[in-house]
DNA sequence: GTTAGCATGTAAGGAGTTACATGATTTT
DNA sequence: AAAATCATGTAACTCCTTACATGCTAAC
């Protein structure tokens, strides 16, 4: 039962942080914007938001959600409670942002984390970038050698299986190579940036 | 805590039909034969296999494995325990080779299917590997009509993510053809088989 | 008039992990 | 004498899912 969620947490912050919104719609957004790679269910973000809320990071106001055609009427669709990030929220958010740590660079986590690059600092950027190279050299250095032991003893089958998971891997590592190169070379992806920028930490302040 | 453990279940069962084993030797077969996917640790590993004994699919016995050296005393190692499949359990993991539900082809279950494609007969092969495909040919319309209509509101960032999701699923589902192709060329990878074997239907018998 | 979508929630459960406890044996 | 590897196990916890309950509106 949904108690300190994690990436659900974080990934619920992240979407609040650009627009207040009501539970049903982030859903939706978690499964559109980032969801590529996870899809959430209702059973564990409502609860979510309630823990965020007692936590003094959300409020809960009834109501209005910003795109709301003027002309349906108050009445009618079931209330909608809509969730907007206070200012603590939005500092604890930017805290997590800011983090590095091993978990940054695991599988389901490094999706997400990516997805809000529009909002990191480049030198997280990059430590999460290089991070997560790092991680699956190491993975690809692990099967290489335990491919290299059993090989004889595999059928066709698991020996595919294994070829196809490396290279998958190795796609990875060039794709990883390409946005660190690219971070390297001053380029910044995110909203309004100019290629020229001077500063490598301005994480909206 | 472990009850009734879906994919681990599953591969222990299939290891364990090869041959009988200790739970540690057990561990790192899941970690490389399979594991390039997943790692699996003994908090969740010890009491899966005890809940197989209680169903009767297992039986543990005192002692030496396959292949320990004569010169090593009885005296030493702590008392491993060796288990062995057992005529019932050999015919579960058999009824649940030859599923074909829709959990099959979830991310991380097929990976495990695949991995004993080797014990698995041509049809349902065939099934797995079109199901897979299906699945994955879905995600890739959702993913594209999801872009379609929020291409202009996304950063780059965002937009690079998709683009790299999009392609690895483009990826493996040209892999699947090719596997598909394969299969229906009458070629199969199993130990052992000739490509020119008449039969559809001979899964270990 | 029934299906589909909108909207919010709860209780129970699944499938694992982490951290811990224990202890012998080989290697450095 | 310390560290790594072998070996088995338990308790607590995590994080999310499924199934259910509820009820309204729009479209077919």
């Amino acid at each position: 039962m949904g108690r300190r969620s994690g990436i659900l947490e974080f990934a619920v912050l992240g979407l609040l942080r650009e627009s207040p919104m009501h539970g049903y719609e982030l859903r939706k957004r978690l499964n559109t914007s980032l969801g590529v790679f996870r899809a959430f269910s209702y059973g564990s973000l409502y609860p979510c938001l309630k823990t965020l809320v007692q936590r003094g990071w959300l409020t809960e106001e009834p109501g209005t959600p910003p795109e709301d055609s003027p002309s349906a009427p108050l009445a009618g669709r079931r209330a909608r409670i809509v969730y907007r990030l206070t200012a603590e929220g939005k500092e604890h958010f930017e805290e997590l942002l800011s983090q590095t740590g091993p978990d940054t660079w695991e599988d389901e986590h490094f999706g997400v984390r990516f997805a809000f690059f529009g909002q990191t600092s480049r030198d997280v950027r990059m430590r999460v970038l290089e991070g997560r190279r790092s991680r699956l050299e190491e993975r690809l250095a692990r099967m290489r050698a335990s491919l290299a032991r059993t090989r004889e003893r595999l059928d066709d089958y698991t020996l595919e299986l294994q070829r196809h998971g490396m290279e998958s891997v190795e796609r990875e590592v060039r794709w990883l190579n390409e946005l660190i190169e690219s971070e390297r070379a001053g380029r910044d992806r995110r909203r309004g940036e100019t290629p020229s920028d001077p500063s490598g930490e301005d994480t909206a302040k």
